[in-house]
Formats: structure tokens, C-alpha cells, sequence
DNA sequence: CTGAAAGCGCTAACAT
DNA sequence: ATGTTAGCGCTTTCAG
């Protein structure tokens, strides 16, 4: 192994200059300083990242938690992760992968261990037992995701809820009287997952201001429950013209399952989906969205995290804005699928 | 923070004693012991990695490099991560997350600033740029894939080619004589993926040898793709009794396609997966699968990553053994689908 | 079976 | 602008 020594040697310096020319943190003449960088390279020397953090105690390493948990779309997290390691290694970090299974345990012991200068939290729960840890803990932490309160956290978040009402709003303006909600498995709200729970909220709530009768029904993926589910959804209001679907792995299932019963997407019903603006994309046919800015909210949160590694002072909360992309699955003319559908009498 | 020293005065003992409580590397007697770990337990202490580190030039950290390409099912590849650091944790050790964009000189980064014991390195490619330098790294690495030549490496993949044989001996067995092959997009294969490449060998080798007729096509997983290619191979051979996909993102799309071009399945088509098992069970109809066993290969290429960190010699290559499970997508009488798609006078 | 002391490679005062 | 030196917290000789 070669040391900071050999390379001082090398150049004819002493290693603390060599350590300096490395931090910067203190004028090195540029001549002393070449010849340090090329003994560096010569030599093929890289810092020992452990007496480094022994001598300065700062490790270059963000830990991210990620609980790979059920009914949460692991495409979708791991792009956010991706985002995340990148923006990371940005800033000169590695990144340290944790798992669900580690839990709480996992996290102090990263903490104690000084393994990591902060902590990336995903996919947090409203009432995450996560987070009273984080509060104590010395490195900071950003969130992902809303727990109770915020208080004391730094937490970023897509609005879920406002992106639920954007939906409601677009189809209403659009003429629809009948939206129906196609949400997560009944095991993510059944669990308090913030995300889920608040864009289901959304639509209640702008369903009620606007005056429209609105469903929700959970489902798995697969397509037997899609079926289902769209099935329960028409038979409680035949009348409905319009779906907002808030389930990353049922999207594909959508449109053929309201085929399957008879309504095309979109002359029948049009559909919003909240998701990945490249996964409404992908789908047949396109599906207008509300798009869920992953990739965004993974670069964010680390930029945060650096914020606060450098001692600044940052938000407690910050909620990126919704933002609807129209596209294939609301193009129908809403006119014509409201005089089949909709019962006249209860027409405005 | 809290130091070794702390316990050593808390238990009336030396900073050494405590260290070898912790490492186990010297008897200490059951007294003592207990009295360090009560210590310890009381003061909150953990092991400050970094120091630990730089004194015992141990880690503790494997670095996994996951490249997340085009074409690679993420959620497939994630499943194995998530293994690989559920079985690294039972042994003590952290993972540090590599992605693409790191490459090769952050391979070599992490290796020169010891931040990691050993190196796990997922989706190897034949020709893969990665595999000269981990040859000559201080650190042994596993590798999950195979490189054109496994000299000096140590291994682990499933049998692809094997896999792909074996769906066609399956096929073949219960009277398939035109047998379509829906693989990976181009771009895998342009890029020497050896998986892909393998199963696709395996695949035509053992058509070859049953002396069955086969086509292949690549497809990209979207539904026009799945569409397009399902016609393609049903256009070449129009008596095409039976497919084999080798595609994670098209395994929902395939049914749906085949009966858009009036074939049922398993009444009219039959159809083999190699994926893992638990994609094959969620399809409609469920698929009869060669499944791949990614959590196992997440798995023992971590035992395998843990035995060379202890200087036990391994396998330069280990091959998992492919094993089919029958399930709905080839419940048809063959017999019956023959009879009306297949050429009288070819009929065995 | 346990202590004392000498490092591990690096950083950060304290010097000049 | 550079060198000298004293740690960082831990492991591991060397002594007993």
C-alpha cells in the first residue's frame, strides 16, 4: 500500500503539504503543488478513506435507507435511488445501501459507527418508527416523504396531495360528474404511507369542492384485481366517465380492463394517472398524468443533505408542485361520452 | 462521541481488553468479558469504523456495483441486490452502492482508498471493460455473469444456456415442432450481454438438435414491441406451436398480443418463461416457467465474496442449474393444437 | 489472562 | 508558503 508518506517522499514535501494540496485548505504555491499532483499520479496513490475519517472524522458517505416494501413500485424507488447515488457522487459521496430488514437497529448502528455523515431516509411512513431515531442522531438526515409532523426533520416530498386534486380539477373542468379512484394495495394505506394516503385525500376533498361523485377502491396489480377492481368501480356508478389512477403496476391493466367491460379509453372514460411521467408514456394508450418527479425529488433531497453538511440552514419541509401533462387517455370529446353515459336528469 | 477508552475506565479495565472482547481475538475470562459488554451496553458504545479501519485495514463494507442498463429488468436486478445485502449483513458486513456512472474509476477509487473489503459486481458483460482491473485488485470480487473468460476470477451466474435448452426439450417433448424465441431488446445483444446471448445459444442448439424449427426475435417490452414481434414469429411459421420468452418486461404483454392475433394461449400457443419464478406465477395465464433464481444468486455470490475474504479457496466458475416448473400457459393438449396448426404431412 | 505502548495513515493545530 | 508534531480511535505487538 502507498501512503501519503511515500508520495511526500516522492515530491520532496512533507505530508502535510501533500495533505493539503489534497483538501485545499490552505494556498499551496502552484509550483509545489504540480509536483505534488504528479507524484500523486505517478505513484498511483488514493487517501486511505479510513484514517482519513479516523483523523477528520468525516467519512464522505451518505447512508440512503431504502425499505424495499410491499406494493411500493421497486422500478420507481430505484430510480430515485439512482438519482440519488448520482447526485451523491456530485458532491464527492459514496453511498451506503440500506435495507428494509436493517431497520432502526441498522441505522444507529451506522450512526455509532460513524460509517456515514448523514442519513437518506425513503419511503417514509406518517408514523415511522424511524423517525424518532433520526431526531436524536447527531449526523442530519433528510427525509422523503411526510411523517406526522415535521417538526425538527428536514423532509421533501411530491405533493401528492395537491397532485390528487389536480386530477379532480382537470376532469371536472372537463365536464366529468363521476370520477372514480384506483389507489395503492389496501395494505400501503392499511400501514399509513403518507404518500398514498394523502393523494387519496386530494381527490376526496377536490371531488366534494367540485361538487362530483367520486369512488375509491385499492388494488394489487395484477390484472385479475384491476378487473375487479374497475368492475366495482362501474358497477357503484355506471354513470362514471372519468378514473384517476394512483398504482404504478396496475397502469398497464387499466385500459384493457375497461375494455374488457366494455368502455374504451378514452371515448368511454378518461383516465389521469398520478405516476412517472415516463410511465403514462409508456402505456397504451398514453395516459395523461399528473407526473411524480422521482428522479427530482432523489437529486433534492441529497442537495439538501448537502445544504445541511455544510451547516446551512434548510426548509423543514419541502413539497414539489404537481404539474398535469394531458395526453391520449383524456382526448375524448367529454360532450359525447356524457350524453351515453350520464343520466340526463342529473346532468347541469 | 463515546471511545474504547470510556468502556476501559467504566469497566476498570485496558483499552486492549475491550478490544478484545470485541474481536474475540484472545481468551478474556467470562468476568471480565461480561464486565466490558455491560459497559459497553450501558454506555452506548460503538466501534468507530473509520478507526477501526485504519488500525486493522478491515473494512467491514463490500461494494456492489450495479450498472443500471437499457434493457435490464430493474426490479429483477433489485431483488438480487436486496439479497446480497440481507446475506452480507449476516455476516457482518455493509454495502456500499456502486451505480453506472461510476464505471471503472470508481472501481478503482473505492479499491485504492480501501473503503471496501471486496467487490460484488452484477450484469458482467462478455467482454466486459470492468473484469481486467478487478483481475488485478487488492480486493477479491465475485462476479455475477461471465466474463468471455473466468481465469482468475471467481464466478456465479445461472445456466442460461441450459435454461433455454431445457424450455425447448420441454416444448419438443410434448410434440412442438415450430418453436418461437421472444428475447431481450437488440441493444442487449449488440452490447455482448451474456445472459442473453446464452439462453438465445441454449435455445437454438437444442432446436437444432430435436430437429425442431425455430425463429427469434428481440423485442423491447412495450405493448406495440410485444405486438410486433409476437407477429413477426407467428408470420415466419405460421404453424408456431409454441414460444419461449426470455423478457421480464414483456411477460404481461405476451398473452394479450397472441390473442390479438387469434391465438390462445395455451390452447393454440404454448409458452415458456425463463424469468423468475414469481413473474411466471403473476402472468395471465400464470406461465410455465425455467425460473431464474435471482435471490439465490444475489445470495451465494455474497457466501462466495465472504469465503475468499477468509482466504478459503472457491470455484473459479459456479453454475446454477436450471429447473422447470409447469403451470397454466402449457396446460393444452398439445394434440389438439398440432392437429389444427400443423402441417399434416410434417406430423411425426 | 491482562496491561502498556507502539503504531495504522491521515489531518490540523502550532510553528517558522 | 511549508515543516513539525500531536493527535484521531482503534488494533496488535510485546511484556508480564
Amino acid at each position: 500500500m502507498i501512503t501519503i508518506c511515500d508520495v511526500a517522499r516522492h515530491a520532496g514535501v512533507a505530508a502535510s503539504t501533500v495533505s493539503y494540496v489534497l483538501t485545499g485548505k490552505r494556498p499551496i504555491s502552484a509550483a509545489t503543488r504540480s509536483r505534488v499532483l504528479e507524484s500523486i499520479r505517478v505513484l498511483g496513490y488514493h487517501p486511505h478513506a479510513g484514517a482519513r475519517t479516523s483523523a477528520a472524522s468525516r467519512t464522505n458517505v451518505v447512508a440512503v435507507a431504502v425499505p424495499l416494501r410491499d406494493g411500493v413500485h421497486v422500478p420507481v424507488l430505484m430510480r430515485m435511488v439512482a438519482a440519488a447515488v448520482t447526485t451523491a457522487r456530485r458532491h464527492g459521496l459514496d453511498v451506503l445501501l440500506m435495507t428494509a430488514d436493517q431497520g432502526v437497529g441498522g441505522l444507529r448502528g451506522i450512526a455509532g459507527s460513524a460509517q456515514a455523515d448523514g442519513f437518506l431516509v425513503l419511503d417514509v411512513e406518517m408514523d415511522d418508527e424511524r423517525v424518532p431515531l433520526l431526531r436524536q442522531l447527531a449526523q442530519p438526515s433528510v427525509l422523503i416523504g411526510q411523517p406526522a409532523t415535521t417538526a425538527g426533520l428536514t423532509c421533501i416530498d411530491f405533493d401528492f396531495e395537491a397532485a390528487g386534486a389536480a386530477c379532480v380539477e382537470h376532469l371536472a373542468d372537463a365536464g366529468h360528474r363521476y370520477i372514480g379512484f384506483l389507489g395503492a394495495p389496501t395494505a400501503v394505506y392499511q400501514r399509513g404511507t403518507g404518500f398514498a394516503h394523502r393523494a387519496m385525500v386530494g381527490f376526496g376533498a377536490a371531488a366534494m369542492r367540485r361538487g362530483v361523485t367520486s369512488t375509491i377502491r385499492p388494488t394489487s396489480g395484477d390484472h385479475r384485481s384491476v378487473l375487479k377492481a374497475t368492475g366495482a368501480l362501474l358497477r357503484a356508478h355506471p354513470a362514471t366517465t372519468a378514473l384517476v389512477v394512483h398504482n404504478e403496476a396496475a397502469l398497464g391493466r387499466v385500459a384493457v380492463s375497461l375494455r374488457a367491460q366494455g368502455r374504451r379509453v378514452p371515448e368511454d372514460v378518461a383516465v389521469v394517472a398520478i405516476c412517472p411521467d415516463e410511465l403514462a408514456e409508456q402505456a397504451t394508450p398514453s395516459f395523461t398524468s399528473v407526473g411524480v418527479p422521482v428522479e427530482e425529488l432523489g437529486r433534492r433531497a441529497v442537495e439538501l443533505l448537502v445544504g445541511k453538511l455544510n451547516g446551512q440552514t434548510v426548509p423543514s419541509l419541502t413539497l414539489l408542485e404537481p404539474k398535469l401533462s394531458e395526453r391520449a387517455s383524456t382526448a375524448g370529446v367529454p360532450g359525447r361520452a356524457l350524453a351515453r353515459r350520464t343520466n340526463p336528469s342529473r346532468s347541469a
